[in-house]
DNA sequence: GACGTATTATTACATTTGTAGTATCTTGAC
DNA sequence: GTCAAGATACTACAAATGTAATAATACGTC
């Protein structure tokens, strides 16, 4: 199931992973303030329910709209192409290139040689 | 200077950061073997130059690209507005994804350390 | 110096994306 | 029941994207 979401779509189908089943106006009312029409939000509803990235039912007449596919997939999938296209598919460059910007703090490294080292056991056992 | 490099151009661009400058013909000819007609080749090369990718010149009488960009900068906007999108723009968040990612080998994760610990110094000092 | 071949320029065209206009349908308030 | 307001559907439209056709030009070969 590879949906693509789009740049303008994404905060849309974010509202509804953080809940749903939710009506177009309920996502629309939960959209950060900068957001296009109330149409083109059902435009854009619309087209991700065609694309298979939402679902569409009927709750007592109004329609409400799900996730039908996990976010965690979709980021995956991004994550994946980003990586083959900036950084040739190689993880650990693309990793190398993340810890080389200036703004991960010492708490945060911390955190990550914690990940390292849990990745490690994991892959000794 | 904030260039928007597509999908289809990224090997294009990616060819002339190898190598410039090249002529059209040439940058064709570097490409990997499933690309598009050399016709395509040449508007995105036209393209990319009106968008201030590239940068052409005459080199006795037959034009020449040359990157009018630098990778590193393309690809540091490119992962930061991944992470933005992706990832709210939290950098620890992002890297965690990636090392979430079953495909770290005991070296890579090894090296990844010594990155950590660089930065860490780097960050005391 | 005319011709075929490569090079460059101009134009085309379907699809996708972002954004919304317009038309229709429902439903609750009178 | 009628009508306005909201919900839904259908249509529009420009910009961007991927792909290439067509036209014009230049260049080396005979």
């Amino acid at each position: 199931m590879k949906v693509n979401i789009t740049e303008a779509e994404w905060p849309v189908v974010e509202v509804l992973w953080q809940e749903a089943p939710l009506s177009a106006r309920e996502v629309y009312d939960r959209l950060p303030a900068d957001k296009p029409d109330y149409r083109t939000i059902r435009t854009l509803l619309t087209r991700l329910t065609e694309k298979g990235a939402l679902e569409r039912t009927s709750k007592h007449g109004m329609l409400v709209f799900r996730p039908a596919v996990q976010r965690k997939g979709v980021v995956r999938q991004a994550a994946a192409s980003f990586l083959q296209r900036f950084f040739g598919g190689q993880l650990e460059a693309g990793v190398a290139h993340f810890i080389g910007e200036k703004k991960l703090s010492l708490e945060s490294i911390a955190r990550i040689k914690r990940m390292l080292n849990e990745k490690e056991k994991e892959l000794k056992s």
